[in-house]
DNA sequence: AACGTTTTCGCAAACGTTTGCATAACAAAA
DNA sequence: TTTTGTTATGCAAACGTTTGCGAAAACGTT
């Protein structure tokens, strides 16, 4: 069947372009090598060719060196479902993330799929959609697909982490951006706290001393940390913290940020600035600014966080924190594969911390 | 080992919080029962089993409900290696593409995620970084690693195709986006030239009469396409075609577009719209208008092409081509399983044309 | 009752690898 | 020479599934 598929395409090919006979060539060794047939060559059994390519200390340099020779020349590749199967082990990573759209989760990836493929693992992508059932489904079935390990992100509303509990009882699992605390697992994060202190704390160098906050009703992780930090920017700063300037939305969003600008701008007291937890937040403020033609950053000066691409697009350009995603996820990988290949008995729980940076742009600044 | 592990994470779990017992309960079903244990348990063979879950018209009804029984009770799944292992087949799709942070890409990411974990697939997913030898590695990998079929968005200047053309001849490939008709497989793309003659047109429509283009240099097949549409609707309207304000550019990006617009402020006969064959270039066409403070779109108007994230963050917002993502990878996904489960000695080489959509925004037309 | 036909099922091999155990070869110690 | 000890290699089982082939059971037809 496969060789008649050959055939017709090859058939087609050569109609396409004559030329290409070449692929011809190719096409022969269209069966990967086995190591039988390696034994079979060197009139050696099976287990010996097996073991000499593991490099097993029990083999004979002269004859790990004959079986690498002539495993090189035909280019062998182990077949990775037998070997899984018998080994139980796949070299894939499963990485869930709730929404694969986000700038900065791409970027995330782009450093998953590098340092992965670095290390010899392939990667499957799931999206949890914020999803909490969802999240459980791609975990389950990635674990009976037989992934060597998870990356998760938490989708932004997950009641029961029994589930991942479970996960984590059974395969290697790493955490990242947004985590968990009951989860006992390793975690890679940002310095959210004290990156939303930094970013609050550029506001008040600038002379700004009523500085709004719009951020998650509650259950975020990120959203308290980086809460947090804005309460100790203030204090430390012997600022008044008023609730009036408090603003809480859920799943927040460019619209949300719009709506949530349009309430300050009611006040009787307005801020003289924004903090807004996320980016697209941000925007919408900056767009909701620029509708009631409030100048910024000299009325109210606005600072964001992801640094998304449209932080640069929107006019004027958004002060936000830079959130390193590649770095991110090249460190979440590291952890994960070193414990996937060097299992641990003893549960270790790591949290590692990423530095973020703080870009000042036009919206908070002006030169 | 493994035992030991869950000990400790489960002691672990305790710790934290003593009243999460209930995982105890869960992490017994620590072993997936197999094809042999519900064959113990019915006194039946093994073979039996397995065909009566696969629907295997030698078995009788009564044998397959009974089965099927336990297995839903034992909750059975498959061990995809063993039978991947046996079958040659693993339920894995790859995805190759240029850039996995363009936003574009990432719709038809999801779209692909979606269709193909609803039949049944895991995806895994690489990025080329629009570098030819990247996706011949990329390509050889995801073969020897076994995936079932391949989907590929052609890196922006693949040279040579004689490796996908190797692909071609093993297993199943579909092209979407990036495609090249040297590769004789299913492709699915949008109506492009269609795209961009509509978009002219809507310029023409609005008062517009000498309309600039921005493009690829060339060997680009979308940019191809797109110039054939914008030079048709200039014709068709019989508009003179002027190549002053035909312009082309390498690696079409954001500050490729504020150039190639400074070039056309420049002109003696400055033209009264400007098509971007990518919405990056458009909003760099945009900020250079804005920073000169040409109005759009009276003195000039601006469409774009992908409707990108940031299309409705730049101000004006500008009117742009929706490309549905989501549906190319659906589409594109569907003819791929099809062929992977429906094998066709014959090659019928597809083109699929995903209609798009001329978004008007405030840069081409105010109300 | 003897014989076909169809339906339903089991046996056993095969997929490519890893690994415990046995064994061969050989040298050194008894 | 025999024993003991290394070192190097081979045998064969196992992982869980699919599948060609053969056979038993069931049924109908002369």
């Amino acid at each position: 069947m496969l060789c008649k598929r050959l055939r017709k395409r090859l058939q087609s090919v050569l109609f396409l372009k004559p030329t290409l006979y070449v692929t011809f060539e190719n096409m022969k060794k269209k069966h990967n090598i086995t190591l039988k047939e390696l034994a079979k060559s060197l009139n050696i059994s099976i287990s010996t060719v097996s073991r000499a390519l593991n490099d097993h200390p029990d083999i004979s340099q002269s004859t790990k060196e004959k079986v690498k020779k002539l495993a090189n020349e035909h280019n062998y590749v182990p077949n990775l479902f037998a070997s899984g199967f018998r080994s139980h082990r796949t070299h894939i990573l499963g990485v869930i993330v709730p929404n694969i759209s986000h700038y900065f989760t791409t970027t995330v990836l782009k450093g998953v799929l590098e340092e992965g493929e670095n290390l010899g693992y392939r990667v499957i992508i799931s999206e949890s959609k914020n999803d909490d059932k969802k999240q459980s489904e791609m975990l389950q079935t990635m674990m009976q697909f037989g992934v060597d390990g998870v990356l998760l992100a938490l989708s932004r509303k997950t009641k029961s982490v029994d589930d991942i509990l479970q996960t984590v009882n059974r395969i290697p699992l790493v955490m990242f951006d947004k985590v968990s605390g009951k989860i006992p697992c390793t975690q890679v994060v940002i310095n959210e706290e004290e990156a939303a202190y930094n970013a609050v704390e550029h506001l008040i160098n600038t002379g700004k001393r009523r500085i709004a906050i719009i951020k998650e009703t509650e259950g975020s992780f990120n959203s308290e940390k980086r809460f947090e930090g804005y309460l100790r920017a203030l204090k430390e700063h012997n600022l008044p913290i008023d609730e009036k300037i408090i603003l809480s939305t859920e799943d927040i969003s460019l619209t949300k940020g719009r709506m949530m600008a349009n309430i300050l701008l009611s006040l009787k007291k307005r801020p003289d600035a924004i903090f807004a937890i996320t980016d697209s937040a941000a925007i919408g403020v900056i767009k909701a600014l620029n509708k009631f033609k409030v100048s910024i950053p000299d009325e109210i000066a606005v600072v964001g966080f992801s640094n998304s691409a449209s932080s640069t697009i929107i006019s004027p350009s958004l002060s936000t924190v830079d959130q390193p995603g590649n770095k991110i996820g090249r460190t979440a990988v590291k952890y994960l594969i070193d414990e996937i290949e060097n299992p641990k008995e003893d549960l270790i729980t790591k949290t590692i911390e990423i530095k973020t940076n703080l870009i000042v742009r036009d919206s908070s600044f002006k030169v």
